[in-house]
Formats: structure tokens, C-alpha cells, sequence
DNA sequence: AACGTTTGCTTGTACGTGCAATCAACTGCG
DNA sequence: CGCAGTTGATTGCACGTACAAGCAAACGTT
């Protein structure tokens, strides 16, 4: 097949995303599964714990948590009243602006949120380590570890 | 636009699948909105079409489908119906194995990816693109790009 | 040939998510 | 002030997906 040289062609942005795509998928799932069966919590449930947990208030408002785990607003709505439910966080008027809410994590959600972290830290290296002897996929994997903010 | 989330000092496995996990959720977002508002079919349908259009036989067993397009049997048994109602597709008996079920494209399928599928290079290309600024995900898409199989 | 096992797909059901509509509270402009 | 427009979050609703159970057909052993 032909590739021009000019202008960035990005015929191969379907083939590198296509790599994306069967990389998330199986990863996600793996996370998935493992913090389900291990700890009762589902991926985003994890997420949200995990950016409330480094959050220097231990709190932070709908839309920012939103915007971290990558969701809209009525999906965090639901996401923190499992939470809260839990027990891992609970909701929080802002006071100077009496539309906004915070979402605050608990202790309990604390310990569930440090209890999961290894596995989430071991399966999703294994998972990544299932691609590198894949003749398309294993570079994939390599690219991305080496990239570094 | 996605600004990168400043994610939580973790380890490089765990920061790099952050970095994934934001460009996903930004560029299928926007590729589903594309797909459906200018060509009225969901990601997955489009994926579907494409996998069937590129098959030698214009056909693909459903469990291979499954696997192309990264969801489970039960998921594909429900695409696929979808496709045939909206005329994309039909299934067919497997004559050798009674047990199997071949997922057709029709003409109209074949008609309905080829127009929807400069949308989804396009909107692929720019969602990528506007990345390239970004500090943290800008070299991410970089080396995605780099990647070729 | 008959039996238990495996394979391929479908159905029942529950759940998480998105969109649109809604409502309350803040903002700005007259 | 007062009223329109905007912002932050929640609710109603519909949809796509996963898991598990179910079912039919193929396979392998004897």
C-alpha cells in the first residue's frame, strides 16, 4: 500500500488505535475482574477512591471527579451514592457556593482503597507483560512504558 | 479538550495506563457523538460493519466477531440483531456445524460503513491531534503513532 | 451406537452509563 | 435591586454490556 511522506499521514492513527483498543479492552477487564472478586469494588469505584485518596482535602467536587475518571456528571451522581452507601465517602455541601458538593472519602474507604491498590498495581502489570511477546501489540506496550510526563 | 489529569504520583505501569485510560475516554467519546449524530450508527455497529466489510467472505462466525471487536458472545448475539434490523447485516447457518451462526454484511451495511468511514479517520486524526500540546499526553500520542506493527 | 463433555450461540436479568430535562443557586447587566 | 442567563448537581429514562443459565449440536471415548 502506498504512504505518502508529506503531510502527517494518519492512516496509521486507525492501525495504532485499533492497538488502543484491544489493549484497553483486555486490560480493563482484567482490572476489572480482579478488584471485583477480590474486593468487592468495581473499577470506577477504585478510580474514585484513588484520586479522593491523594486529594490533599480528602475531597473533591462532583465535577472535578468527573472530569478524573472520565464520566459525566449523573454517572458520578450514582458513582458517590454507591460510595456513600459503602461507606467508602459521603457527600458534602460547599459552603460558599450552596450548589456544589463535595465528595469526601472515609476512613473505611481509605483502607479499601490501599487494600486494592496491589492488585490493582500487580494485574495490570502482568496484564501489560501478557503483550510484550506479541509481534504487534508488545511494542505497543513498550512505547507507552517508555513515554513519561 | 482534554487537559491530562494530574493523576497521583504512581508507578510508571500505573502512570502510563492513566495516560491511556484519558486519551480513551476523550477519543471514543468523540468518535461515538460523530458517528452517531452524522451517520446514526454506534461504535460498536461501526466497528461491526468494518470487520465484516474486510473479510474475504463477507461474513464472520459470531465468536469471531466477538473477539474483533472486544466484547462477549452474549453482547454480539444483541449487535448483530441490531444490525439486521437496521438492514446491515443478516445472520446465516453454518451448513457444516449446525451450532454456528455466520454474521453477514448486506449492500446497505457495505454503503453505511463507507460513508461513515472518512468520519471516523477524520475525527480520530483530530482527536489525536489535539493532544500534541498536552505536556503529559502529547508524547503519548506521539509514540502511539511511532508504534507500527 | 450411546453417554458425558465441550462448543456455539441465545435468553434472562441486573447494572453502569449517557442524554435530556429539571431545579436550585450564583452571576451579571440593566 | 430585579430579571435573564449560566452553572452544579440530580432525576427519569433508555440503551449497551456482562454474567450466568439454558439449549442444541458436535465430539470423543467406550
Amino acid at each position: 500500500m502506498a504512504t505518502s511522506s508529506h503531510a502527517p499521514l494518519r492512516s496509521s492513527d486507525q492501525a495504532a488505535w485499533g492497538r488502543v483498543l484491544t489493549l484497553h479492552s483486555f486490560v480493563e477487564r482484567e482490572l476489572a475482574l480482579a478488584l471485583q472478586r477480590q474486593h468487592g469494588i468495581g473499577l470506577s469505584e477504585y478510580r474514585s477512591l484513588e484520586h479522593l485518596h491523594h486529594s490533599s482535602t480528602s475531597e473533591l467536587r462532583m465535577q472535578d471527579l468527573a472530569d478524573r475518571v472520565g464520566l459525566g456528571q449523573s454517572s458520578v451522581t450514582r458513582l458517590v451514592g454507591r460510595l456513600e452507601t459503602a461507606g467508602f465517602a459521603f457527600k458534602d455541601l460547599c459552603p460558599s457556593d450552596k450548589r456544589g458538593v463535595y465528595a469526601v472519602i472515609t476512613d473505611e474507604g481509605r483502607q479499601r482503597y490501599q487494600a486494592a491498590r496491589a492488585t490493582y498495581a500487580e494485574v495490570l502489570s502482568s496484564a501489560l507483560n501478557s503483550f510484550t511477546a506479541d509481534p504487534e501489540l508488545g511494542p505497543t506496550v513498550q512505547a507507552l512504558r517508555a513515554t513519561q510526563a
